[in-house]
DNA sequence: TGTTAGCACTCAATTATAAAGATTGCTAAA
DNA sequence: TTTAGCAATCTTTATAATTGAGTGCTAACA
């Protein structure tokens, strides 16, 4: 249902001054005929209230009090009526700053996103990588330690995996022909290639199976690992929520400390995003905080890697800054690991 | 000042009923009379808690509420009243076995340690690492990748340093040769030798001139990392602390929040202890929370690495409890990497 | 038909007052 | 030295009264 531009005009100053009040106070009609209708009387803006409110734009708190944006107001503001922050270019550049002059590892990537978009948006913020071609293997090495120990230690331009295990061996010659192998066979290999088993089956029974165990052994760690740094998220800014009076209630503002702290809950919502564009969901219920809302974007890496970047805030946030933040953090992200893939052995 | 054998009793009483008690209740007289001394009358009790209270170990909060302790009052019963709590084994176990199974890194182990503590000790726990000589370079690569630009890794046994910089060649040749010198220079040794001058230089200028520029640039970048990664600090549990009533001020919390999230500033309390054994420091100040205490204890790795393992509670807390469990911590992490040198390269 | 002034009504927030309950300190007796 | 008894103190809880912001509705007006 299309709004007449007076609707339009009053649900946007409504959520607009809500969004701005310290204390999520609700809106009169005194105050939006003061601060933007200064030529129609209050009585005129409560009849468009009223209408407003009939759509399922706005409610009332209580009988007396002044209006609040609903979901469905959010939503229609967000999807007709918000017109979209431009950065300054300080701005930009503050963004950008905090990308520049390294490369980086993803774990980096998504810590310095994560800090740059609490930092840029005052929001809580989450940045999730998925599952990563980019570590490569450089190095594996095996040492004997003791006659049920042996020590495996393989080094990716990620990071670096070191494990005690039991490769049925312990004799030092033995190992060192077995990591050489291992070190022929996949240096430079990317780590994910390792879980397929069709890779490893093809290339490990070319060679001797004398040391089969000690293959699978070795493989199945890198394997184990690669799980491991693949799912990697990063959350800043746990305390900018505090700064919203919705979490005056102790009790919110703890269980939202609580679901930041054990986070594993938050991974799914991350997970799943093939959009592209930004995907906004008002009052999301899936984060296990009440009337909270999540902004997020998905950069896609060259080499097949999915970074999604969101903020977590309260439902009445500024929608407009936090998708601004986070595009220009999407493209940075996307120039900063795209052009640097040449180089990158 | 010695305290008779039941002032002691009484003392006792008041703090471990209090520290019990969910929500910070003040102890009265006849509390204690029925849990702790059928034999005495309330008013006997009250005559002991007043003069308790003149001795500066209780305070009151009004006129007529029962009695608390101050921070005297704790660290009398710290230094001469409290017996040290045994864990059960099945305790003990808990915690080794966040140790067990694999060689780790100083930042693992720190991470390892606090999420432990926190988790045995239901406080905020604080590990932190001091510089440390573990580091140990395992491999240098040098990649050409523009006339202004080119790439250092660097890989260690505890973790990768990338960086783009300027060398002054970008020749492959010129590369590949510089870094073979430094491979065969700085492979094996540890990483905080190359923040050592002296040593540098005595090391560098032996070999030919030609790559001096090379040679600086990514020794810097060594150094800068060394640094880095040398100051490692790991929290746990930072939503531990609203289990206390004493966080139940909003305002309370969200300071407590906003410090262990943005930690620099407790660094300096972890950094500084020479103490072997466990310090407890009652109502700390230097946290920047009212009326919290800190419990610590330092672990010296024979490599010279200082490991500082920690709580923070509020005064009212199970000093007991954590003594025990930061006793038991520290005792692991010694075993686990001191036993482990031999072995690693 | 859309706009507006005016006024009764509603309800949260604040303030005031009273009553109940816990605990102490003190006194005097055991 | 210990204890019973009691007034005094101060929090907590409950209840009531007051205030004030803001709406909804009606009737008049442009």
């Amino acid at each position: 249902m299309d709004l007449s531009d007076r609707k339009k005009k009053i649900l946007s100053a409504v959520i607009e001054t809500n969004v701005k009040s310290k204390k999520a106070e609700a809106v009169s009609s005194k105050q939006l005929q003061e601060e933007y209708l200064p030529k129609l009387s209050s009585a005129t803006i409560r009849n468009e209230l009223n209408a407003l409110e009939e759509m399922g734009y706005l409610t009332h708190l209580h009988t007396s009090s002044g209006r609040v944006p609903t979901k469905e107001g959010y939503e229609k503001y967000i999807s007709e009526l918000m017109r979209e922050k431009k950065l300054t270019t300080r701005e930009k550049e503050n963004i950008q700053s905090n990308f520049a002059n390294k490369l980086i590892s993803i774990r980096d990537i998504i810590e310095r996103s994560a800090k740059t978009i609490s930092k840029a948006t005052n929001y809580t913020s989450i940045v999730y990588s998925g599952p990563s071609n980019r570590a490569v293997i450089k190095d594996i090495k095996l040492y004997p330690v003791s006659p049920t120990t042996q020590l495996v230690v393989v080094v990716t331009n990620e990071n670096v995996i070191n494990e005690l295990t039991y490769l049925g061996t312990n004799n030092e010659d033995d190992l060192k022909s077995a990591s050489d192998i291992l070190k022929e066979l996949f240096i430079g290999k990317p780590l994910s290639l390792i879980k397929n088993r069709d890779f490893r089956n093809k290339v490990v029974t070319k060679e001797l199976t004398k040391y089969k165990t000690v293959f699978d052994r070795v493989l199945d760690i890198i394997s184990a690992e690669s799980n491991n740094i693949s799912n990697n998220l990063s959350i800043a800014g746990k305390d900018k929520l505090m700064e919203y009076s919705e979490f005056n209630d102790i009790e919110k503002f703890k269980k939202a400390v609580s679901i930041f702290e054990n986070h594993e809950s938050l991974i799914p919502i991350f997970d799943n995003s093939d959009d592209l564009e930004v995907s906004i969901n008002v009052g999301s219920d899936d984060t296990g905080l009440e009337d909270c809302s999540v902004i997020k974007i998905t950069c896609n890496i060259n080499d097949g890697t999915k970074i999604t970047a969101g903020v977590v805030g309260p439902m009445r946030m500024d929608y407009s800054k936090a998708v601004s933040v986070l595009k220009e953090v999407a493209e940075t992200i996307e120039n900063t690991l795209n052009t640097e893939g040449d180089y990158d052995e």
